[in-house]
DNA sequence: GCGACAG
DNA sequence: ATCTTGTCGC
């Protein structure tokens, strides 16, 4: 088996452990490529395909895309999530023409039991700074940040501040945000809203999401 | 033991 | 995540 990629929870908690301790939640990086990430399930969950798309910063503009299919064999287990998913991730991203010096992750970074979910996981695998941005809280809890769009209230855990609720949108229910690996929770709330535009979610992971969703449609056919 | 539980 | 149509609302 891959070392990096175990299929049997005991071998990939004790993995995770030792990443957690090299995540370093601090940093205000000044990207210039940013890459969206995203993965999307064949209807039996067999299949994968994971989805990386590039982004100019601050300028948005797409400049890149490419996807993968994997076979998934780590099963859905909340707290080890990276497990099941990175493997397809990190294929896409492989393929894309230009590595981002930031990576927007669809999961949480440090907003987890050992504050090393998925967006903290692949920014140590990846040695490259990383933001999580999930829809809904795996571990803490977070009050109501006000109604208008750039609103934040901090998510507690353990007695300490893991992420943020981030209203990206106004009106709409916020999204969670968590330093993955190499920013601090400020620019990662900061660089969340400068990619949002309109939608609840920040662009690269809108396009990250179409692009494995129809990936998927794509292969499906053939 | 019971309930919670990213995608 | 995925299975699924129409429908209410801006």
């Amino acid at each position: 088996m891959h070392p990096l990629w175990p299929d049997k929870p005991a071998a990939a908690l004790a993995l995770q452990t030792r990443l957690s301790q090299r995540v370093v939640a601090r940093g205000a990086p000044a990207p210039a490529l940013v890459a969206g990430l995203d993965a999307a399930y064949s209807r039996n969950g067999a299949t994968g395909y994971g989805a990386a798309v590039l982004f100019s910063f601050p300028g948005l503009e797409q400049v890149g895309e490419a996807w993968a299919v994997c076979e998934v064999r780590f099963p859905y287990i909340p707290r080890l999530f990276a497990f099941r998913e990175g493997p397809a991730l990190c294929a896409a991203l492989e393929r894309l023409d230009r590595a981002p010096d930031l990576i927007l992750v669809h999961g949480h970074g440090t907003a987890h039991p050992r504050r090393c979910g998925i967006a903290s996981h692949l920014g140590v695998l990846l040695g490259i700074p990383s933001i999580g941005v999930a829809d809904r809280l795996l571990v803490g809890e977070a009050g109501e940040p006000a109604a208008e769009r750039g609103a934040a209230a901090p998510v507690f855990f353990e007695g300490e501040v893991v992420g943020w609720a981030v209203r990206t949108r106004a009106g709409v229910r916020p999204v969670y945000v968590s330093p993955g690996h190499l920013v601090g929770q400020a620019a990662a709330v900061e660089l969340v809203l400068a990619m949002s535009r309109g939608y609840r979610r920040p662009e690269p992971l809108r396009a990250a999401h179409h692009c494995a969703v129809t990936a998927r449609a794509e292969m499906t056919k053939r």
